[in-house]
DNA sequence: CACCGAAAATGACAATTGTCAGGCCGCCCG
DNA sequence: CGGGCGGCCTGACAATTGTCATTTTCGGTG
């Protein structure tokens, strides 16, 4: 529609997303807009943060969950790298604490895949002016509760979601197998969940991994 | 790039993907092709099949995992009532008993989703003339096993990897605890596990659920 | 019809998992 | 310094899960 603003002051814009089909299809959305150009496009996290630091475009767009290093991750490094460009995550997951992280990563927008694929480019525009740009269902609900898991029960309760035994996981952090359950035993009151499969997909589904 | 075949014989093309940014996207890439044209767009199974039926298609894109149908359940559908539209499968998961379900679903196509994008309105039109196109690596290895599952068997399996515990299972099957348990201890053998959660979690990567 | 094999179903026994009541630091605060 | 608190760790006991030997049911076959 906005045909006027062609090439003039064009946002430019970096895209980071795994899977190449939709990598490309999220370029040829965004490359109808007269007013936006994809410079670059990254099919992981490392290439991802190459690319914005040698292009250095107005805006990031990016997945969470890539190889190499998650979206999140690439944000973070360049929030302390003060390199000013914007970054808007883009994920298949409503999960709290991946808001969270984004937030804590300095990234300026946070969009779900399901959403009408025609606001993506107006949410590139709000974050490029420097305004925030947040999920309508995330902005109410999610901030409310904090991941209360301690880091071995994290480790420990993502282990067991795998299909691991307690023998192995107690072998593989090396601790006693007792010390492994009572682990688990605590992340599973933690959850309110019944078992530690429960617990684990529980805490999957919040983000707290 | 082909500019010449502009609107006498489109293409015409159904979607059905239930995110829909990716939904729009795949749209924006191939409405950029001159010779393929997207009549309608779907977010779940059920409005798929209701958009194939009353548009007639040429070719027919769809994701597999969608809300109230999958993919699968409408490419079935639709061989049942000899439509004549021709399916291509578009998806995220590279399991061998996905693909062997859309091939007995009549599906024409099987592409991955990490496949480049550009891709896609090629395997359109090789679709559309008649052939038959299977992602690379799926037409090689995918077409070694079977699944070795019985009904109950991956119906328990399902469940337990829900995290349910033994007795939930039955109750929720009208099994008693013991028999709930034989099936799991089959099932774990034959996927060669070492417990429930690594047996359903072994199942579904090979798409046998 | 009698037989076979495969899947469905069960209960007893063994192994793994979950709970509990503590002990052991390191850290913060008065 | 001397608690007090929270995370980390452990073993003993109870509950759940996994294995096995066996029985029942049923469709197909000679």
């Amino acid at each position: 529609m906005p045909s006027l603003k062609e090439n003039r002051k064009a946002i430019r814009v970096v895209l980071a997303e795994d899977q190449g089909m939709v990598l490309g299809a999220l370029a040829a959305l965004l490359e109808i807009e007269g007013d936006i150009k994809v410079t670059a496009k990254a099919r992981n996290g490392k290439e991802a943060l190459e690319a914005v630091l040698t292009h250095k475009p107005d805006v990031f767009i990016t997945d969470i969950e890539m190889p190499l290093m998650s979206g999140l991750d690439v944000a973070a490094e360049l929030k302390r790298r003060r390199t000013g460009t914007r970054v808007v995550i883009v994920t298949t997951f409503a999960r709290a604490g991946y808001l969270r992280r984004a937030l804590e990563a300095g990234a300026n927008g946070y969009l779900l895949k399901d959403m009408p694929a025609e606001e993506l480019a107006e949410a590139v525009r709000r974050v490029h002016q420097g305004l925030r740009v947040i999920h309508p269902e995330l902005a109410t609900e999610a901030w409310g509760e904090m991941d209360p898991l301690t880091d071995r029960e994290r480790q420990v309760l993502r282990l067991a979601g795998e299909g691991m035994s307690s023998g192995d996981i107690a072998a593989q952090l090396s601790l006693s197998e007792g010390t492994v359950r009572n682990y688990l035993s605590e992340a599973i009151s933690k959850m309110g969940a019944g078992n530690r499969v429960e617990a684990a997909r529980m805490a999957r589904t919040k983000g707290w991994l």
